[in-house]
DNA sequence: TTTTTGTTAGTGAGTGTTAACTATTTTATT
DNA sequence: AATAAAATAGTTAACACTCACTAACAAAAA
């Protein structure tokens, strides 16, 4: 067996990590397990890792790696309009894309682990929350959003956003999500815009 | 120590099972724990409960008991239009007066301990879905309601008030759910009813 | 006397993590 | 360019601990 550097063995444990997350839950989630699914021994893995918080911080990072995409597919757009569209549109095609990442979106024990992670999932929601937050401004200044409060919309959005991507993840995945994102936006887009 | 009968046990062991859930996550939902804050052996949980998927199914029978209460009080309620309102600040009256019911509410990893468990909690969302359709189908015929596609509602008005829930929660409950529940009622109000 | 609720002691399996050591790769020096 | 030294990535074996659950027995209540 070849040595590969840690930069390449960090990505693999990330990788088997969300695998086995969204096949056995959070709970299935042990440094045995990842060892064998990335085929090396169980203290291998503590070379690249400080433990096993490390490890789900990494998961965290895979998150906002995410965000990145959401924030250049969102530049594109060009209405204000446009930009709330692609902002719920995005979410359900990379999820479609990624169905295992639903998994890390919904193991809310794993976050639970440590006040790190809980700071750091909010943080993460938080810069979701704050782009959303920009495009509803910009929206309401250019006359294309309903007046309602910002914040209470942002809500609205990103609760039912969610919601969907449960209800994908209840029925085993059995709809296509983007389908199902594009008639909800309709109505969204009859509900909140002008 | 004076015996209690297996009923008075049953329940002591669900309330301290949710309050451990509640503060530690279902990761510390152990029977060792159950027994020490019952104040019993571990084995005597064993006279009262099967096994461990059990003891969670009794915390899953709980949250029907919320659907009861739920359905008295929109029975109660006169217009369709009254009905949505209660739906919306009932779900958030009983959580800010039960809030370890919200760790029961977001433990998804626990229902994804089994098959029952899962079939279990779906039954329990079926059954709050169909409350609201049913409520929304009258509202929509009485002419109460904005003719979009009632399912979507739904997923819209579930969506909200489980993120608004999960906010609270994220905040260590630092606000006023029920006034949040309000400003958020008064804004779907506006979105949805006529 | 029988049933029910409790106990103590123990099972095998699984957990994250560490100590001690080895093999490979990279760097520095001859 | 060849070789010695240092750093890195891997191994096996074991640590102390927790897990759900059971056998065997005791005491209280019906």
């Amino acid at each position: 067996m070849s040595r590969l550097t840690t930069e390449e063995r960090q990505t693999m444990i990330i990788d088997e990590a969300i695998k086995i997350i969204h096949s056995g839950g959070y709970e299935a989630l042990s440094i045995r397990e990842i060892a064998k699914q990335v085929k090396i021994s169980e203290p291998a893995i503590y070379r690249h890792f400080l433990n096993k918080e490390d490890i789900i911080l990494g998961i965290l990072n895979r998150m906002l790696e995410f965000d990145k995409l959401l924030n250049k597919n969102i530049a594109a757009a060009k209405s204000a309009k446009q930009k709330i569209r692609q902002f719920v549109l995005f979410h359900f095609e990379f999820l479609e894309n990624n169905p295992e990442m639903t998994s890390v979106l919904f193991s809310e024990e794993m976050y639970n682990q440590s006040e790190i992670l809980k700071k750091k999932l909010v943080f993460i929601i938080q810069k979701r929350k704050q782009l959303l937050k920009v495009i509803l401004d910009d929206a309401k200044n250019s006359g294309e959003l309903i007046d309602v409060d910002n914040f209470e919309l942002m809500s609205i959005i990103l609760g039912t956003i969610r919601i969907i991507v449960m209800e994908w993840r209840l029925s085993n995945f059995s709809f296509q999500l983007t389908d199902r994102g594009k008639s909800m936006l309709k109505i969204l887009d009859k509900l909140i815009l002008l």
